[in-house]
RNA sequence: GGGCAGUUAGUUCAAUGGUAGAACGUCUGUUUUACACACAGAAGGUUGUAGGUCCGAUUCCUACACUGCCCACCA
C-alpha cells in the first residue's frame, strides 16, 4: 500500500488496512512463513486465554502488547513463530453474567432448565464471546487466528475429559463429603483461589457452655453464634494448662441440650479469645478438619441457600444473620452469654458476585496434588522453566509446597460435565450435590468408596453395576482452571502437538501464577512428558495514577480502545510499554500522547528520507553506504549498538528499556543530530549519494527495530520505501 | 499474621559506592524547505524518616513510616 504522506501521521487511515493485509498474507500462521531450513527453531507463545465475557482493559493491552513484541521479534529473526490464541469458557463468570441477563428478562436458569440454559449460553457466547478478539486485533496482535481455540470446543473438551479419566485411573481423583466454601448466590463450591476477603465489622460473642457434670463451664468465643446449633465439640490446645483437666469431659450445649465432648487439637491458638473454640464441622473448614481427626459428628444447620435448615429447630428458615441475632438473644436470656465485644474481622466473599461465603458440607471431587505439585516444583528448581522477575518464584514455590488437594468439581451448568456415570438403581443420592441437606440430622463423614459410578469419557452402553439401567452423568462440571491448565497442548491439534509442543514463553499477570501457570506446568509434564514452556514473564499491574486498582465497579478503569481510537494503536502500545518498568504501573495518559508524537516523528523523518532516496533501490540497499564523514560514522556506530541493545533487552523481557533506548536513538541521535547534519551533506556533491544511502539504510534498519513495538506506522512507511521491496516489514529479516 | 515490591524533579518513572537523568508539564526564544504532535535553550531534586558501614551513600546494612500486591485465615 502506498500511503499518502500527507501530514501529520493519521493512524486511522492506515491501521485497519495494514491489519487486513497482515491477515491476508497468512504470515501469522507459522506454516506459511518462508522457513529456509527444517533446522530453524520454533518460537511459541501461549496467550493467556481471555474470558468470553471479557472486554479489553488496560491489563490486556499491556499483556498482549508485550507478547506481540516478543512474537514479532522472533518472527523477524526467522523463527517458526506461533502465538496461540484462544478463549476460556470461564464457567462461573459466564454463568453469572448470563444469569444476570436472564434476571432482567424476568426469568432464570431454573425456569429454562439445564439443557435450554446451556444452549442459551452457547448462543450468548457466539454473539459476544469474540468481542475481545476483535479488540485485540485493533491493538495489532499478531496471533495465529487460524488456530483459535475455545476451551469448550469439541476437541478441547475431549482432552479435558480424558485428563479427568487419566487422573482417576491413576487413583488421584477421589470423591468425598467435605465442608467446602460455598457461594449461596452462585450455588456452587469455590476453591480457595476464588475467594476474596473483605473486612467486616462484627461482634465477638463469648458463650458459656456448662459442663455436663455440673462442675462449672467453659467459655468459647465466636463471631457466628448461630452455628452453635451445629456444634459437635469444644476444642482446646493440648498445651493449654488452663483446660487440661477439662479435656475428655463433655459439655451440655445450650439451647439444644446435646452433650458434646471437649477435645484437644494443635490447630487451636491458646492466645486468641478464651483459648477454647466451639467446633462446627459442617460450617467451618478448619472445624471440619478437626472433626475428621476426632471422629466428630457433622451436623448441618445451614442449607445451600444460606438459610437455617430443620436441624436448626425453631430457627429453620431464617437467614443466617437473622438467626445470629435470634440465637444470641436466646443465649442471653438463658444466661449463656458471658460477654460480647465489637470485632473487625475478614469474611470470605465470592470473587464473582461478592456474596458472603457459607462453608457447608457437600459431595465434591478432589484431585490429589502431591506428585503434580512436586513435578512443578522440580521443573522450576531445575531451571527447565524460568520465572521472571525472579521474586515471583517465591509465589510459585510457596503455593506448591503448601498445596492442598484441588477441589475440581463445581456446581454450575456451564462447563465440562464430569465424565462420571452413575448407576440409577444403585443410588440416587450419590449424584445429588446435597446428599445430606434435608433429611439427615447427624452423619459421620466418610469418603465413599462405594463404586456406584463409572468414570469414562463416553457414556457406557450398559451399566456395569446393575446391568440394566440407563446411566446418568454427574451434574457437576469441572473447575475452569482444570481445562485451561491443559492449554499448551489441548489448544493444539494432534499433528500440531508434534510440531509445536513444547513452546517457549508465557507472559501473564501475577495473580494467575498459581491458578494457571503452576497447573499448566504440571499438566504439561503429566500428559506430554515435557515442561510446556521455558520462560514465564510476569508483567506489571496497571493501577490508576494515584495507585488504586483499576476496576469497573469502582469506576477507576480506563479504556484502551478509547486510546486506540484517539491516538492510535501504536501510541497506545508505546504508552503501556514505556511505563512497564516495574511491578506496578501508575498509569499516566500523557504517555499515550507521547506515543502519538513519536509515531509522527518517525513518519516525518521517513518523509524526509523518502525525498532523498538514492535513485536506485540497489544503491539504497546499502552497498555503498560506507561512511565518509564523522557524522556518518557516528550514526552507523550508534545504529549497530542500538540493534544489539534492543536484541538483548527483548530477550531478557526488558521491553520498556528496549523502547526507551530506541526512542532515544531515533529521536535524538538520528533525527536531531544526523538528519540535521545530513542537510549540509546533501547539499555537497561529494557526500550527497553516500548520505542518501546512509539515511535510507538507517531509517530502514530503524523501522525493523521499531516494528515489534509500533507495528502499524513502521509497516506503513516500509511499504513506501523503494529499497524495501514488496515484502512485509513484519517478515523482513531482522 | 507472613511474604514480595515500592517510596528520587510539579507528575509518571530511570540511573549510579564518587557533585542525579528522561518523558510529560512549566518558562524563554524560533513559522531554520521532515515534523509547532517541531526545534534551540532554561528553571526545577539536602533521592520517605532515623541510625550504621565507608575517605565518600541516593546507591550497601538496620530500624521505622507510608503505599500497592500476594499468601494465610484467630474461632
Amino acid at each position: 500500500m502506498k500511503t499518502d504522506f500527507s501530514k501529520p501521521y493519521d493512524p486511522k487511515l492506515v491501521e485497519p488496512e495494514i491489519y487486513q493485509q497482515w491477515l491476508d498474507s497468512g504470515y501469522f500462521n507459522p506454516d506459511n512463513l518462508k522457513i529456509k531450513s527444517l533446522k530453524i527453531k520454533n518460537y511459541i507463545v501461549y496467550m493467556p486465554l481471555p474470558n468470553v465475557t471479557g472486554t479489553l482493559h488496560m491489563g490486556h493491552a499491556l499483556n498482549n502488547t508485550l507478547q506481540d513484541i516478543i512474537v514479532r521479534y522472533h518472527r523477524m529473526r526467522g523463527y517458526r513463530t506461533l502465538w496461540l490464541p484462544g478463549t476460556d469458557h470461564a464457567g462461573i463468570a459466564t454463568q453469572y453474567k448470563v444469569e444476570k441477563e436472564l434476571r432482567k428478562k424476568d426469568t432464570s436458569r431454573f425456569e429454562l432448565g439445564r439443557e435450554k440454559f446451556v444452549e442459551h449460553v452457547w448462543r450468548w457466547k457466539e454473539e459476544y464471546g469474540g468481542i475481545i478478539l476483535d479488540q485485540l486485533k485493533k491493538l495489532g496482535v499478531s496471533a495465529d487466528w487460524s488456530r483459535l481455540r475455545f476451551t469448550m470446543d469439541e476437541a478441547y473438551a475431549k482432552d479435558v475429559l480424558a485428563a479427568f479419566v487419566h487422573y482417576y485411573d491413576k487413583g488421584w481423583i477421589y470423591r468425598g463429603l467435605r465442608t467446602v466454601n460455598w457461594c449461596p448466590r452462585c450455588g456452587t463450591s469455590l476453591s480457595e483461589l476464588e475467594l476474596e476477603h473483605r473486612e467486616d465489622q462484627g461482634t465477638l460473642w463469648y458463650l458459656k457452655y456448662p459442663l455436663a457434670d455440673g462442675s462449672g463451664s467453659i467459655v468459647v468465643a465466636t463471631t457466628r453464634p448461630e452455628t452453635m446449633l451445629g456444634d459437635t465439640a469444644v476444642a482446646v490446645n493440648p498445651k493449654d494448662k488452663r483446660y487440661a483437666k477439662l479435656v475428655g469431659k463433655t459439655v451440655k450445649l445450650p439451647l439444644t441440650g446435646r452433650e458434646i465432648p471437649i477435645v484437644e487439637d494443635l490447630k487451636i491458638d491458646p492466645s486468641f479469645g478464651t483459648g477454647a473454640v466451639k467446633v462446627t464441622p459442617a460450617h467451618d473448614i478448619l472445624d471440619f478438619e478437626i472433626g475428621q481427626r476426632h471422629n466428630l459428628e457433622t451436623i448441618q444447620v445451614i442449607d445451600d441457600r444460606g438459610k437455617m435448615n430443620e436441624n436448626a429447630g425453631e430457627y429453620a428458615g431464617l437467614k443466617t444473620e437473622e438467626a445470629r441475632a435470634a440465637v444470641a438473644a436466646k443465649l442471653q436470656d438463658g444466661g449463656f452469654l458471658e460477654n460480647k465485644e465489637p470485632y473487625a474481622h475478614n469474611v470470605a466473599v465470592c470473587y464473582r458476585c461478592g456474596h458472603v461465603i457459607e462453608p457447608i458440607p457437600s459431595t465434591q471431587w478432589f484431585l490429589k496434588m502431591e506428585t503434580l505439585a512436586k513435578n512443578a516444583v522440580k521443573a522450576a528448581k531445575s531451571g527447565k522453566v524460568k520465572i521472571r522477575p525472579e521474586n515471583f518464584e517465591k509465589t510459585y514455590f510457596d503455593w506448591l509446597l503448601n498445596i492442598r488437594d484441588w477441589t475440581i468439581s463445581r456446581q454450575l451448568w456451564w462447563g465440562h460435565q464430569l465424565p462420571v456415570w452413575f448407576c440409577k438403581n444403585q443410588t440416587e443420592i450419590s449424584n445429588s450435590q446435597f446428599p445430606i441437606s434435608n433429611k439427615n440430622l447427624k452423619l459421620k463423614i466418610k469418603n465413599s468408596s462405594a463404586e456406584d459410578f463409572v468414570v469414562s469419557v463416553k457414556k457406557p452402553a450398559a451399566c456395569p453395576i446393575c446391568k440394566n439401567c440407563d446411566m446418568v452423568q454427574s451434574v457437576d462440571v469441572l473447575d475452569t482452571w482444570f481445562s485451561s491448565a491443559l492449554w499448551p497442548f489441548a489448544g493444539l491439534s494432534a499433528s500440531d502437538r508434534k510440531k509445536y509442543y513444547p513452546g517457549n514463553a508465557v507472559i501473564t499477570a501475577r495473580d494467575i501464577i498459581n491458578p494457571w501457570i503452576t497447573r499448566m506446568i504440571f499438566s504439561g509434564i503429566e500428559f506430554m512428558g515435557k515442561v510446556p514452556f521455558s520462560d514465564v514473564f510476569i508483567n506489571g499491574t496497571i493501577l490508576t495514577k494515584d495507585g488504586r486498582r483499576m476496576s469497573k465497579s469502582l469506576g477507576t478503569g480506563v479504556d484502551p480502545l478509547k486510546y486506540i481510537e484517539q491516538y492510535g494503536a501504536d501510541a497506545t502500545r508505546f504508552a503501556v510499554v514505556w511505563q512497564a518498568t516495574g511491578q506496578d504501573i501508575h498509569w499516566d495518559e500523557a504517555a499515550v500522547a507521547a506515543g502519538r508524537k513519536f509515531c509522527n516523528k518517525i513518519w516525518n523523518a521517513a518523509r524526509f528520507v523518502l525525498q532523498n532516496e538514492p535513485s536506485s533501490a540497489a544503491l539504497a540497499k546499502g552497498g555503498n553506504a560506507k561512511p565518509q564523514t564523522t557524522a556518518d560514522k557516528e550514526i552507523l556506530g550508534k545504529l549497530a549498538k542500538i540493534k544489539k541493545e534492543t536484541e538483548k533487552s527483548i530477550e531478557q523481557f526488558e521491553f520498556a528499556k528496549a523502547l526507551q533506548n530506541l526512542y532515544d536513538f531515533f529521536w535524538h541521535d538520528f533525527c536531531d543530530v544526523y538528519l540535521e547534519e545530513s542537510k549540509k551533506q546533501l547539499a555537497n556533491k561529494d557526500t550527497e549519494e553516500t548520505t542518501k544511502a546512509i539515511l535510507t539504510a538507517t531509517i530502514g534498519e530503524s523501522l525493523i527495530l521499531l516494528h515489534p513495538f509500533m507495528p502499524f506506522v513502521t509497516e506503513a512507511i516500509h511499504q513506501n520505501l523503494k529499497s524495501a521491496g514488496d515484502e512485509f516489514l513484519m517478515i523482513t529479516a531482522w
